[in-house]
DNA sequence: GTTAGCGTACTCGGATACCGGTTGTCCGAGTGGCAAAGG
DNA sequence: CCTTTGCCACTCGGACAACCGGTATCCGAGTACGCTAAC
């Protein structure tokens, strides 16, 4: 099981837009060139977080991405989410009861899958965890033991060539 | 994020043997048909538990898998791991320093990835809760909900063609 | 000098190829049991 | 009748293809700005 690399590029871009002046949009382009990433693929994945209601976009020249909400009601489960999906990693498909030999019988009805309840708890536990750190408390934390990078990231978007 | 279908494979077929007798032997063949999977790749993912010291195989006539320890000391977690492999989900590439601003600077030393440990927190939380349920745990949930299906289960095994 | 119109450059958005990994299958190595033959 | 020896069937084990989803890329639609030219 693994995530596909456009998390971690969803996650660091948020927090890069979290950074910059409320109101001022970054291009896709420009995030590439901070991360130094393929720009074309970047921009996909962050079309992925407009859809989730993450981010909004501004077409057009001086345009770019923005945060759609503040930083303090985006969760990193939101981001995570919004990338990878919505489904279950673990996905039961009933193998116990496919079998030819019927050993199930009639026990079926209503009898859960008990190892799809322990898979589906351990999933629950990890998303609560994600869900209970929010994108602006991460950057509490970078602020405490980076003082100055959010200013410096802000002015990098400044001066940087459009 | 998807976790491959073998994980949920090895999972009923570790909780299968652990109702057979001890000491007697179940092979890839009969489990493949008491599940309905395709054999040989079924076969391939029990060789990925017994190179995990999950389950032991004796070749040879009469021969076939058996659970290597008792089923109070293999975790939820064990199997997973065991199919899945062992590497965490997420994996922190650094992208905030392959950049060409050199916004980080000399920052880099010791910082850790703020992102990434916010995620492996998430990723420990997931594998804390696989690692709490025991194959045994699951097995007395079974039981207490379906008395007769051990029973069942081993007698299909006994008097099935090997 | 002012204003309307047009062109251009810039941005996002979706449709289109490529590649690695999971999925699935096959055949070979090793082992135990059975049967037959010899003592 | 007992022992030994050879053969065979059965099982695991690793090596070999096929399909699918993630990865990467490109070109088109839409928009705001700036320039030009007419009034």
């Amino acid at each position: 099981m693994k995530m596909g690399r456009g998390v971690e590029w969803a996650l660091h871009c948020c927090l890069t837009l979290s950074f910059v002046e409320p109101g001022s949009s970054v291009t896709a382009d420009q995030l590439a060139a901070f991360f130094d990433l393929p720009r074309a693929y970047l921009h996909k994945q962050i079309q992925l977080l407009v859809r989730a209601g993450i981010a909004t976009s501004v077409p057009g020249p001086g345009g770019g991405y923005s945060l759609a909400r503040p930083p303090g009601s985006i969760s990193l489960m939101d981001i995570v989410a919004a990338i990878d999906g919505e489904e279950p990693a673990f996905r039961c498909m009933e193998i116990r009861s496919r079998g030819p030999s019927g050993t199930l019988g009639d026990t079926g009805t209503g009898a859960a899958c008990l190892i799809d309840q322990a898979m589906r708890r351990a999933e629950l536990a990890w998303r609560r965890e994600l869900a209970s750190q929010s994108l602006a408390s991460i950057r509490e934390q970078v602020e405490r033991r980076l003082p100055a990078l959010p200013d410096r990231t802000r002015r990098w978007f400044i001066e940087s060539p459009r």
